[in-house]
DNA sequence: CTTAGGG
DNA sequence: CCCTAAG
């Protein structure tokens, strides 16, 4: 097992205690199996490095899965001892799928897919070109976008950069890399400059000088405002100098402690996402060059560079000191996270084009020599691309809609008990069909739909439904919830899992129990009042509750179009909705005095 | 695990 | 209903 890389480091302020938790490529022999697999390991204080503890690999993975998947990322730009090329080449396995993905829809599946390359960028470069300001770019599409925005940023804030000509002869400067390492005698190399020379600049190219170093924190907070979309409040220059670096370079390997501006450049940073395909192909050569710019910028001032290496655990530092510096009010949810990380890519994404939008899907599902699927899918965070291998610890519960697409194969199996899908099926496995069943038992929704004029009619009717149902439990009750409590969408997922509506005999009961039991005393009416409703959680009975005391009040002012609202939701007996109103009223005033 | 709230 | 943050 392994290769052992640095990646996940200088974290002091993270993990300051003598070891540090960091991630290295999983690159056993037999690893071509599993192109995501990494393994955790810690390095003890004299360097030796320990297998992580779960706990720890579970921290990291929770403390912060991304910036995990980061340093995974940006293993490809250390130089391995390991087996470089190997890694590499998963790489670009994986790339390339993800590339067929994206590009699906305008290119016949094509086995060369180097050959595609050049249009794929086209339709940008043409469509950046006729952007006046912008400088050339060579990344892809989506950050092409985001580029032009930077570079705009730029012109605000008299940065000095020059367009660089869009012909060939740009290689000046920045890009050593990329002219060495790229092969003369690929055919991308070759296709794209004759192809698209004289519209499109060489995905070789450089984008213009940067200026980082002069700009006040202002500027900077501002430029990275402009990068990532949000703001930031770190007024650490050089953190904002290399975050911003890293979000325009796309580009992992900016080292910690120093800029990788020199000279008023960008420098030894190569875009890494000039275009996938150059991407893809310059992993393996990258090596080198690479490791050799870290020796040119990686060390000029501050002792913080380790023995161990570069940073590249800049998500996590990301957050980390980005929090250290300002202090949040909150603590972001992960969801908060995801959505952050969004907004950011649709902020910055000026407009259009899908396939940017739907980026943070699944993307690429990249299938190992074994039987082994490894899903993947690509957060764009902080207006970097990363891919973030499916792993159990990504999501800890129930899966997202878009999971289930991936299980569909089993969901026949899923919908015979749909209403048990409380189950976590994260890891895959496939729901056992005795985990699940138990709640199907419950009464079965009630179709109280028309005819009902009567209410107590219906009431009565409600009641004798559940009654009914709680004798013939699960058996029927399977079709019900599968169209209603599971209506699949379009893209395969799931909305919800069941939604069963409220008996009326249920509602009663509720207010019932909230009149005993008081409001907010959730489980208590749960044991009490519901027992005999095996479903209807602590959760569900609050929640109806304020779907109650909403429906009450909304309609009290004008009692007498309530009782039952056109739509099909049910209709609760006008009575009931004055009790529910009443003990409101009831709840909310007296809680201070005693009872 | 339970509540409270936002989504 | 679902999902989370806080207790």
């Amino acid at each position: 097992m392994g290769t052992v890389v640095g990646t996940v480091e200088d974290c002091r302020e993270m993990f300051d205690v003598s070891a540090q938790t960091r991630i290295t490529p999983f690159s056993s022999t037999n690893q071509i199996g599993n192109p995501v697999a990494y393994k955790l390991v810690r390095v003890a204080g004299d360097g030796r490095l320990v297998p992580a503890t779960d706990e720890e690999i579970l921290e990291v993975n929770e403390t912060d899965m991304h910036s995990a998947s980061d340093a995974c990322q940006s293993l490809r730009y250390l130089p391995t001892e390991g087996s470089p090329f190997r890694l590499s080449q998963l790489e670009e396995t994986s790339e390339v799928i993800n590339l067929g993905l994206l590009r699906a829809d305008n290119v016949e599946p094509s086995t060369d897919q180097v050959n595609s390359q050049p249009e794929y960028s086209e339709e940008f470069l043409q469509k950046a070109q006729q952007d006046e300001s912008l400088v050339m770019v060579s990344t892809p599409p989506d950050a092409n976008i985001q580029f032009r925005n930077e570079n705009n940023m730029f012109d605000e804030d008299q940065v000095h950069h020059e367009p660089l000509p869009f012909s060939s002869d740009v290689q000046n400067g920045c890009d050593v890399n990329q002219s060495n390492t790229v092969e003369p005698s690929s055919p991308k190399e070759t296709a794209l400059p004759a192809a698209a020379a004289s519209q499109k600049p060489d995905f070789a190219l450089v984008r213009g000088e940067i200026c980082l170093d002069n700009l006040p924190i202002k500027a900077l907070q501002e430029t990275f405002r402009a990068t990532f979309g949000r703001e930031t409040t770190v007024k650490d220059k050089t953190w904002l100098k290399r975050r911003i670096t890293m979000g325009l370079t796309k580009s992992f390997d900016v080292p910690t402690t120093n800029l990788t501006i020199k000279d008023n450049k960008l420098v030894g940073i190569k875009d890494k996402s000039n275009d996938v395909s150059d991407d893809v192909r310059a992993t393996n050569v990258k090596e080198a060059p690479s490791s050799s710019a870290y020796h040119v910028n990686g060390h000029s001032k501050d002792a913080s560079a380790h023995s161990l290496g570069v940073n590249h655990y800049w998500a996590t530092e990301d957050l980390s000191c980005e929090e250290r510096a300002a202090k949040r009010v909150r603590k972001p949810t992960r969801r908060y996270i995801e959505e952050l990380s969004e907004t950011d890519d649709k902020s910055v994404v000026i407009s259009k084009d899908q396939r940017l939008s739907e980026k943070s899907e699944v993307r690429s599902m990249s299938v190992s020599s074994g039987k082994r699927v490894t899903v993947t899918r690509v957060v764009p965070l902080g207006g970097s691309e990363v891919e973030v291998p499916y792993v159990s610890h990504v999501r800890r519960s129930r899966p997202r809609e878009n999971f289930m697409a991936l299980m569909e194969c089993h969901t026949s199996c899923l919908e015979a008990k749909a209403t048990g899908g409380e189950s976590n099926l994260l890891n895959s496995e496939v729901v056992s069909p005795g985990s699940v069943v138990k709640s199907a038992s419950g009464p079965i929704q009630k179709e109280v739909s028309h005819n009902n004029t009567n209410e107590e009619n219906m009431l009565t009717e409600a009641d004798q439904d559940v009654e009914a149902d709680h004798v013939d439990s699960s058996g029927n009750s399977s079709d019900d919830y599968n169209n209603t409590g599971a209506p699949m969408m379009q893209g395969g997922g799931v909305r919800r899992k069941h939604h069963r509506a409220w008996t009326l005999s249920e509602v009663t009961t509720l207010v019932e129990g909230v009149s005993k039991y008081g409001a907010g005393k959730w489980s208590e009416i749960k044991r009490f009042s519901f027992s005999s409703y095996s479903h209807r959680t602590s959760v569900d009975l609050k929640d109806k509750w304020r779907n109650l005391l909403r429906a009450s009040f909304a309609q009290s002012p004008s009692n007498n179009m309530g009782s039952f609202k056109k739509h099909g939701s049910m209709h609760i007996p006008v009575d009931i909705l004055l009790q529910v109103r009443e003990l409101a009223e009831k709840q909310s005033l007296v809680p201070p005095n005693h009872r």
